[in-house]
DNA sequence: AGAATACATAAGCGGGTACTTATGCGATTC
DNA sequence: GAATCGCATAAGTACCCGCTTATGTATTCT
């Protein structure tokens, strides 16, 4: 919720995979589990905190618990980078170009 | 210089402001040590650590070490952060809106 | 009702992290 | 040249983090 959870949040290689991987859809805990190497608690302990910082939502449904992205939970990340992005636009686009490969 | 570096980096508040407070310009490391309440080997800690990850750059004069933004080491965030800009952006856009205190 | 399933929580462990004080090293000042 | 300054690095410490196994709690199946 607070931005400083957000960044604590995807500094985890393993969680902002498993952010990434709910990006793409929602997920149940178990469907999640066969996607990494790491056990069930580990994955519902990384979920946990991606929910803390807004960045996940959950629905409840019988025994299964279906997660998906709070795209909103994104909010103040992306407002911190703008802030950045809004000082030296050109530099990093150009950056960014480069990294895609794209010639001026 | 990795993605994983620039959110590690980013996730401790303390350096995560050593890094905003560069933004407002070039400063030297006793000059930045002023303004935080830990020691000054910590402040170089802080600045080895975003060095490492790109996101700042070194000038040696004299005795004196100045710090600055390094723009481009944000790129890969503000990549990262696109690709779900790009996937909801009338979602995220709306909620930085209500975060401005902005009515549509 | 009992077994099995889906998930969460508890407890514990090893490695990492952010800080401290102590020390080293080059540059400046006296 | 000796003392001082600016900064980096070393070493130590307390805490945090991500993981594991073990256990608990609902829910579903037979």
């Amino acid at each position: 919720m607070i931005q400083a959870d957000i960044f604590r949040a995807l500094a985890d290689p393993t969680r902002r995979a498993v952010f990434e991987r709910l990006a793409s859809g929602e997920m149940s805990v178990s469907a999640l589990k066969a996607r990494f190497a790491v056990s069930q608690p580990a994955i519902s302990q990384h979920l946990a905190m991606l929910k803390a910082a807004g960045l996940v939502a959950e629905r409840r449904e019988g025994r299964f618990s279906y997660y998906r992205v709070a795209p909103e939970g994104l909010a103040p990340l992306v407002d911190w980078v703008d802030r950045y992005r809004a000082f030296w636009p050109e530099r990093i686009d150009r950056l960014k170009d480069v990294l895609k490969g794209l010639e001026p």
